[in-house]
DNA sequence: ATCATAGTCGTCTTCCTGACGATAAACACG
DNA sequence: CGTGTTTATCGTCAGGAAGACGACTATGAT
């Protein structure tokens, strides 16, 4: 069989993007590391590199994600070969405008993982630093911000507008499945599902009426056996995520 | 600034493949052209083509769009500048497994469109022939169907898994939104729109429930002024899609 | 002992949906 | 010209889910 003709085609360099998402004292937060190059030198942009010559797109989100966090991801396709703590990770979308990096074409997969609360980021690679951001504060989800802080705090290329759309991802797909627990650990609590839900959502929701809506919907939660005591209060039951994916019916997103 | 090292990544090629879905005679139909050379030489496959060295993903898919169809893309974000037939567009997913073409490594960023019936396809460009073929015919969606139609009717490449992820969107993505009335000419009846969820989800609805769903939701549709008999039966008032685009509540899928 | 905090169980009202009866307006046929 | 068929449209009713909110429980802090 006959190769391509290669003046056939332009070349292309194709790179994997990722939106780690987490939840931090009550807020939305997502990983980015600073660059240490031109272009953008010295602005935050999200953890990402290039794809390998024998590799596919997710193996190499995986791996990215790996170096930049130590995360397993668990691809629900292939189970983890390794017990470790792993995190959700998905396709997120693909970025391919022609002067999206002015040193040459580049199209970058974006990848959305979700991932529990983590101790602070180890820098990989050829980041010099890298750190959990609140997503407000790279968004400026407020007219008022945006206008004060769109400068400086500014991602790098079109890092923003991949950020935002992994943020809505993420806001809505937690509304008819159960993702929201790839943000928990192993075992949480009803009260600590729910401030997942408020911290991804920026809303405040009913204690009593979530509580009866998750335990209430068939195979999403199963007891884990035990109670804790680490949010105050009186102790909670433990939970672990159960076997349904899907959420029927949904979580209601609050309107205002 | 220093261009990339060109040692540092692989090269790879860039391709847009299209999913477009549209309504025939009650079934829900997407389309292929006929491969004129190898691999997969003779076999069906998903109208596709290389990304140009200056142009963004979307305007690929757009271009191979109306190459394929004539039919100019209806982009939510960029108002279309040409009063034509529009079809919904939009960015499906990234395929790129090393060994998805045994020519060299290409990535594919499939594309989703849906359309109003068209009359038959025009073959264009490399393509042998085209035609408009019944998604069941070709992912063989119940078991039997599967065992015998599935090797002469099996898609090239990875296109099989493409289709089904296209329509897997579709019939998701109408749930909770109005791209439903993409599958529709510009005035249709409420009977209309009913038939193309019918025939999306393969299921049949309550006529009575279906029409106090649609037009009791505002916004969603919007009385064009006339009536039309062309279904048969008593007139049925015509109606223009709304400007709301989101569905909420959302239109219920039938459990079986 | 008292208070603050968080979790859990109920109740009530409202809204939405599914099931289905009934009527209306066209056409096809004898 | 009536009758049957087809499709559209309006109404009614019961069941379920969700929002609002009261009440009670079990911890730790002071």
């Amino acid at each position: 069989m006959p190769p391509y003709d290669p003046s056939a085609f332009p070349p292309f360099a194709v790179t994997v993007d990722l939106v780690v998402l987490t939840v931090r004292r009550h807020a939305l937060c997502t990983l980015v590391v600073r660059r240490g190059e031109a272009p953008y030198q010295g602005r935050w942009a999200l953890p990402g590199g290039f794809v390998q010559a024998a590799e596919d797109l997710g193996a190499a989100a995986a791996r990215e994600l790996v170096e930049e966090t130590g995360l397993c991801a668990h691809d629900p396709a292939s189970p983890p070969p390794v017990p470790t703590n792993g995190a959700h990770l998905e396709q997120l979308a693909t970025y391919g405008a022609p002067d999206r990096d002015p040193r040459m074409r580049v199209v970058s997969v974006a990848h959305l993982a979700l991932a529990p609360d983590l101790p602070a980021p180890r820098a990989g690679g050829d980041a010099n630093s890298a750190r959990w951001a609140p997503v407000e504060e790279l968004l400026g989800e407020d007219e008022a911000a945006a206008a004060e802080d769109g400068g400086p705090a500014a991602l790098a290329f079109d890092h923003a507008r991949i950020l935002a759309d992994g943020v809505e991802r993420a806001r809505s797909k937690i509304e008819y499945s159960s993702l929201a627990t790839a943000f928990c650990p192993p075992e949480f609590t009803v009260g600590e599902l729910r401030r997942v839900y408020e911290a991804v959502w920026g809303v405040s929701l009913d204690p009593r009426n979530f509580h009866r809506k998750v335990t209430g919907t068939p195979g999403f939660l199963v007891p884990a056996g035990g109670t804790t005591t680490r949010q105050g209060g009186r102790p909670a039951q433990l939970f672990r995520a159960g076997g349904a994916t899907l959420l029927n019916p949904p979580m209601l997103r609050p309107e205002v």
